[in-house]
RNA sequence: GGGCCCGUGGCCCAGCCAGGAUAGGGUGCCGGCCUUCUAAGCCGGUGGUCCCGGGUUCGAAUCCCGGCGGGCCCGCCA
């Protein structure tokens, strides 16, 4: 991958300064590699250390203890870059010359323009990003919104540097969970949705009541045996489960006393779902068509949110279809073929734990050096096939129907080792390759505050009430300040906010979701990027015209200006590492010191109203970076900018 | 029992992989700033045994060992 080193001021400062401090000390005598140099220097934590800084013994003991010999000659070799040297504490800290400085800007921004920052690979691969594949069984809730979020950045980084992405959604459409939609729906007579509520949401609360019906019917039915300790505790457990139910049948009125009705007459309906289960990988016509019907329904009511938060789609993927084209039967045949092949306590098998002895395989396979890995097993005792199985028979449709060189897989933590077995089942398989190109991108859960979540249960904040909680939270904030939101701004604005918390954290920590304080429109929120970037936008857009980089004074270059100069500078490596190690919380970091820093400046130095030329134009080209760099951080991360706020 | 992840001002987070300056932000709370490019902003104040104990090092929030606390995983569930 590479971005020219024109685009990339920062590079560039590197090595020069590298360069001239390995010049300096090999005057000395002392052998430096520029190399180590270049991967060393940092960011001053304050003003008075400089533009930037050396931690010396990290790259030198001998360099360390001559620091006062070697900065007047590093001076004279960086004449390019070095304005001034200084020795403080362990450290060798340099002021870049503000000349130098703002030509590299200059130069950057007038010849990289819009796409400044964005590196381009020369080789671009076909990448496919699954994500989201939230079962079709309830809405999207905040759990699922997290893997939207995260799987459209990891799909938008590839997309900016060149790669060709499909993003793809997989429909588990079939196992025990649909089972209990599909059944509560055909006995209620495939019911229609109250008014003023999503499809999506009104069968996620059918189905958390048929689950909820059977399971205290179960509960119900232990109770008559057990005996007196252990009843209390059923009792208390059913208590619960009834005041799930209530708050159910609040919501969707009917359902729940049709369901107790058919579950008395029934006797046993956990039974019947179970049959529904198995008709269903089998695919018997009776029930196919109300079971298209009823998932259709749900993806329909999820298509719609994931086009409110701007997540495209390119494939729907059903799980159905998949068991239909013979492709897992396929995977069966060719595991039992394989020297992996193992009966664990009677079910077909792979003892992937084997593979897994090898530690080279370990490590290109990631799988966690010490973690244990149990035989995968393949399918039930009654044949059917287990979801893992499934999963190797999508795998290998995504690599060869996609051609991807790259395949990621956006799955929460909790599955490491399912996700691991499938990569050294891959690779038990034959397919070498597609085990390798796998990726498992992980991320931790999503909890509420004061809410224990459970989709069974139907106790869920759903991506589309948040949103609409922040679309009407935007617009009361809009119009105290007399600023009228169009209904697009508002959306823009309320999506931003919930995609800006799912990115600000890294996704191996757990998020705890305060539906309140995402509604909160403050600094270190979407909102002040957005207000920071449209402020940038008022300047030059009142301007009126391109500014003329190449006609920037340096003069004017000290204090905030010079601490923008250098973040604008910086910003191409930021999104390098951002894009590629694909960590959006250090984006985020880096917005925040951007907008920390400009509006301070833009409150106190006036740009259009400066008087003098040059430095009149040195402040435009701080303003139209500025501009750049978020317009850009937003195009990776997929903030959306909002024109009036 | 074993494995993985997390622990940083009242609350949330960055820094840890590649150890270096007085540990950065945000939020909260207190006070101030709109006749000047958008006040969803800015300025000032308040607030920290970097979970604890050892070790390595000239130097540890960062690396190593041992604890403690929280989460997740170890299914013929997904």
């Amino acid at each position: 991958m590479r971005l020219s080193r024109v685009c990339d001021p920062y590079a560039e400062i590197r090595g020069c300064v590298a360069a001239a401090v390995a010049g300096a000390a090999s005057e000395l005598g002392i052998g430096l590699d520029p190399k180590t140099v270049r991967t060393a220097l940092q960011e001053p934590p304050r003003l008075e250390f400089g533009d930037v800084a050396l931690p010396l013994p990290r790259v030198s003991r001998q360099a360390a203890e001559r620091c006062a010999e070697l900065a007047p000659l590093v001076e004279s070799f960086g004449r390019e870059c070095v304005e001034r040297v200084q020795c403080v504490g362990s450290y060798m800290n340099f002021w870049i010359g503000s000349g130098y400085l703002v030509g590299l800007l200059a130069r950057a921004l007038s010849e990289c323009g819009s796409s400044y920052g964005i590196p381009k690979k020369d080789r671009p691969l076909k990448v496919v990003v699954e994500f989201v594949s939230a079962n079709p069984i309830h809405p999207l809730h905040i759990g699922s919104g997290r893997n939207a979020v995260l799987g459209d950045f990891i799909a938008r980084a590839h997309e900016l540097m060149g790669d060709r992405v499909e993003r793809r959604y997989y429909v588990n459409d079939l196992g025990l969970q649909v089972a209990y939609l599909v059944y509560g729906y055909s006995k209620l007579g495939r019911p229609r949705c109250p008014p003023h509520m999503k499809d999506d949401h009104f069968l996620g609360l059918l189905y958390a009541a048929v689950y909820t019906v059977v399971d205290a019917a179960m509960l119900r039915k232990r109770l008559e045996t057990a005996g007196e300790a252990e009843a209390r505790e059923l009792r208390r457990d059913l208590d619960s489960l009834l005041a799930d139910l209530l708050r159910i049948g609040e919501r969707v009125p009917g359902v729940v006393d049709e369901l107790l009705r058919l579950a008395e007459a029934s006797g046993d309906l956990e039974r019947e779902v179970r049959e529904v289960s198995r008709t269903l990988e089998l695919g018997g016509p009776p029930l196919s068509e109300v079971h298209r019907e009823v998932v259709g329904r749900v993806v329909s009511g999820i298509r719609e949110t994931l086009e409110r938060l701007g997540i495209p789609f390119d494939s729907w993927d059903y799980e159905s279809e998949l068991v239909k084209s013979g492709l897992v039967d396929e995977v069966l045949r060719r595991a039992r073929e394989s020297e992996f092949f193992t009966y664990h306590r009677g079910a077909p098998a792979l003892d992937v734990g084997k593979l897994a002895e090898r530690p080279e395989l370990r490590e290109a396979l990631a799988v966690p050096k010490t973690m244990e890995v149990p035989p995968l097993v393949l399918a039930r005792s009654d044949g059917t096939t287990l979801y893992t199985t499934r999963d190797i028979a999508y795998t290998l449709k995504k690599f060869s129907e996609s051609g991807a060189d790259l395949c990621y897989n956006v799955v929460a933590v909790e599955q490491t080792l399912p996700q691991a077995q499938l990569r050294l089942a891959l690779y038990a398989l034959g397919y070498e390759r597609e085990a390798k190109s796998l990726i498992h991108y992980a991320y931790e859960m999503v909890n509420v505050k004061g809410l224990a979540m459970s989709g069974r249960r139907a106790r869920y904040v759903t991506v589309d009430e948040v949103l609409d909680a922040l679309v009407t939270r935007a617009r009361e904030l809009a119009e105290e300040r007399g600023v009228e939101l169009t209904e697009d701004a508002a959306l823009r604005i309320a999506r931003s906010a919930l995609k800006y918390v799912m990115l600000s954290v890294s996704p191996r920590k757990t998020l705890v979701f305060d539906p309140d304080q995402a509604v909160g429109v403050k600094a270190g929120t979407a909102t002040y990027l957005q207000y920071t970037l449209a402020r940038a936008n008022g300047i030059l857009s009142r301007y009126g015209r391109a500014p003329d980089f190449s006609r920037a004074g340096a003069d004017g270059l000290s204090g905030r200006r010079r601490e923008l100069a250098l973040l604008i500078a910086r910003f191409p490596e930021v999104f390098r590492k951002v894009a590629t190690e694909l960590t959006p919380e250090d984006m985020v970091f880096y917005l925040n010191r951007l907008a920390e820093v400009f509006n301070p400046w833009y409150d106190s130095d006036p740009v259009l109203a400066e008087p003098d030329e040059p430095l009149r134009n040195l402040k435009l080209m701080l303003v139209y970076g500025v501009k750049t760099s978020i317009e850009n951080a937003f195009r990776l991360l997929g903030l959306d900018v909002v024109e009036r706020i």
